[in-house]
DNA sequence: ATTATTCTTAATCAATTGATTAAATAATTT
DNA sequence: AAATTATTTAATCAATTGATTAAGAATAAT
């Protein structure tokens, strides 16, 4: 053990696990505060008590409110659109089986994450531009392996559709429910475990739909 | 027009003139700030602005922030249910066409209201046993012939699939692109009129989609 | 015309809340 | 061990914001 210390201190990281510690502490009650309430309901004092921590530590930190969001933000977003760029842009697995792979990827963040779409979706709403360049997704969509196959594909059925279409079919088809899910829940009567049986089920039934669509004309 | 008058002051009316135009103007502006914003993050006083009336007159009518959104709120959820009750209701009518009347009626309305869904899911998110019993809809979609239908046809076809995976699909693809449309414009460089004009094809297009849906095991 | 009632405003209050400060404690370096 | 640096806290500040008040203007009732 001593040794270990040594090497890190070495390493000048002994100090780190304390400061990431704390510091991850106060990013990880913050995108929980910020997601459940959105950036303006959500109190700097909540995220501080949701972190166990003193007001004055959070602005210590990260100077102010607005850039601990900013940061709790971008990460959010850079880290979930890395996770599917990579899916996006594999250029071996053929467009069916990506939406497979999509589809299954997305659901199992979304049931750790449920809040997670509404949260995003509200604040772009609320900040629009400052958001949406910021991910840089827009070339990164337009130019991926994933949107030539889908236009391919069409192309292939003479179906004359903006492919636009499907995929605002295949995200409002897996990313709705979780967004609805509180109403959801109240007027269908389901309990936590009945919902993401559901979405478990989701997750095979998904692709089938899609694949069907993409063949309607 | 001295008889009209008249006959307004008669019944007492003659005051509801002024009342309502500016109850009314106060209203569509909360609903417009609310929407826009969110509960939080409207102020009051953005609120007195948009109706053009001084912030005490808003207090005058409504008593407080809280009573005015519920009000709004409750009006708004209930005015939503009650249009498409009707539709989900109607005996005569057969699945298929309910679905190309439902489509049609949702779009409609939310290409002039296109931030209500997300407002509205947000602040379930936000308050969720408040809202939801008070809309009522919990039974009126569980008893509904709609429902039965779905159900019937289900069963028809020997799929033994939960029908809440058609209304969240349903729901999904109607509704999704309205509540990622910033994002939606954004990534895609859409105009507003380009926007629209999607819209407008899915009337037609939903359905077909839907119907398929229905018919895949 | 006078009175009463309803509507509207400017000014102000009080609570909330993001942020700072100064002081104390812990950790690191020399 | 002493000194420096980093971390943490309690107390406080200042701005925002929902709400009230008191006074005035408009309208209706007598």
């Amino acid at each position: 053990m001593d040794l270990i210390l040594y090497l890190l201190k070495q390493m000048g990281k002994k100090k780190e696990i304390q400061d990431t510690s704390t510091e991850e502490k106060i990013k990880e009650a913050a995108l929980k505060v910020f997601s459940k309430k959105g950036y303006a309901a959500a109190r700097t004092r909540d995220i501080a008590e949701e972190a166990g921590i003193n007001l004055a530590l959070l602005n210590y930190y990260f100077r102010s409110k607005e850039k601990l969001f900013e940061l709790i933000m971008m990460e959010s977003v850079q880290h979930f659109a890395a996770s599917i760029k990579d899916i996006l842009n594999d250029e071996k697995t053929p467009l069916e089986e990506k939406m497979t792979l999509l589809a299954s990827h997305y659901i199992d963040r979304l049931i750790r994450e449920p809040n997670f779409p509404l949260f995003i979706l509200s604040e772009i709403q609320a900040r629009p531009d400052k958001l949406i360049q910021r991910m840089g997704m827009k070339d990164a969509l337009k130019k991926s392996v994933f949107t030539r196959q889908l236009d391919q594909m069409l192309t292939k059925q003479k179906l004359s559709i903006n492919p636009l279409h499907f995929l605002m079919n295949f995200i409002g088809i897996t990313v709705f429910p979780f967004i609805g899910k509180p109403l959801l829940k109240g007027v269908a009567g389901l309990s936590e475990k009945e919902f993401n049986q559901l979405m478990e089920e989701r997750k095979k039934l998904i692709p089938l739909w899609i694949k069907t669509i993409l063949h309607t004309n």
